[in-house]
DNA sequence: ACCTGAACACCGTTCAAGT
DNA sequence: ACCTGAACACCGTTCAAGT
């Protein structure tokens, strides 16, 4: 492993590094179970160059699902500023959703690796944990939501997504999942009276 | 492996599995990636034996869990005996949530066994999803949630308990995520005009 | 029938040898 | 410095040989 603080490294070493995570992406979307052998010789590398690179294997998946997470926290902000709040919530966990399933083959090579400590929800942690408070932040001071609710809680609340199975019809479940903690999230909330139980359903981005 | 259709095992090698089934709720608790040679030894048998009684590892683990489950599972009948129905159904969400972290190392098993197939929460399936339908059902009737909540929906909802780390102050998180849903639950509820946002959290069963 | 344990297949990780 | 690939350690599963 290299840091940010040591020499820059060779080129064709940095592109070996490249290779690697794109091989990864593809290989482990397909099957979470690639040995790393394979994805070593996929990418025209030994093993021991893999290694130079990544600590283990666990090292790889999780940088490689990082990425992923981060490419639906960082639409957060455009959502915010196309759309009131609430839709703009809404519209981010039906892609938060799209994206989980499309890359499932990933969460299980992240689960088989990190069995024991970590969950899957809190992978991309950062990016996602600030993408999740700032359209917390936005409902809150729209009154669309309560207050009190941190990024942590809703992390835990929409949890079930990784549950789903990608193969299956799980749009509905999704959505319904998503309808429960839209009305758990709403109650309470001061611009709520007498609302009606789950608006965004009618709308599609 | 052996179906009840079968001649009767005789009772050495009945003996057998369960002692199997013994070790290993013990030793896959203490540690989730206990090599099945070791629990085959601990239990008295060679390797042969085990893979007489059960096909693999998976299913191993997968009929410990089940087990285990099952006994929270069964607790749902008497404690709608016991109480009104919402507050049966919070006592059995923290019943649920002990059992889930005292057996987190078999949790973590069964996601390192099953990875790709089989959530979590739908290990204990039969019963867990009666004890659901129970409850739903019941707290349906007395208006304290909405209609049209299927045990599945309910499941999806707190299926972050199972992102919790047993070794974390997990107590609080776990209630704010009950409260959450619980208020998902009762949105709408014909029972609900102007409601406590969620009185249980007071009450210790 | 049922049991044992050595043998097999396979994977993650390391390291001696090379450039 | 960095790379290669054979070697090592370890685990799940099978099977020949025994009772």
């Amino acid at each position: 492993m290299r840091d940010a603080r040591s020499t820059p490294a060779r080129p064709d070493a940095q592109r070996n590094r490249e290779r690697i995570l794109a091989v990864a992406l593809t290989e482990l979307t397909r099957a979470a179970d690639t040995p790393v052998s394979v994805i070593a010789r996929k990418a025209g590398v030994g093993q021991g160059t893999f290694y130079r690179n990544f600590p283990n294997r666990e090292a790889l998946v999780l940088e490689v699902y990082r990425y992923e997470m981060r490419q639906v926290a960082d639409s957060a902000a455009q959502l915010l500023a196309d759309r009131p709040a609430d839709r703009a919530l809404r519209e981010w966990m039906d892609r938060l959703a799209r994206y989980a399933m499309a890359k499932a083959g990933l969460a299980d090579a992240l689960r088989a690796a990190t069995s024991g400590h970590g969950s899957l929800a809190q992978v991309g942690h950062g990016p996602v944990t600030e993408a999740i408070t700032l359209l917390l932040a936005a409902n809150e001071a729209a009154g669309t939501i309560r207050a009190g609710v941190s990024p942590d809680d809703f992390l835990l609340a929409i949890a079930g997504l990784w549950q789903l199975d990608p193969h299956s019809d799980w749009e509905p479940r999704a959505a319904r999942l998503f309808d429960l903690v839209t009305d758990g999230l709403r109650a309470g909330a001061p611009g709520v009276e007498r609302m009606p139980r789950h608006p965004d359903q009618r709308a599609s981005g």
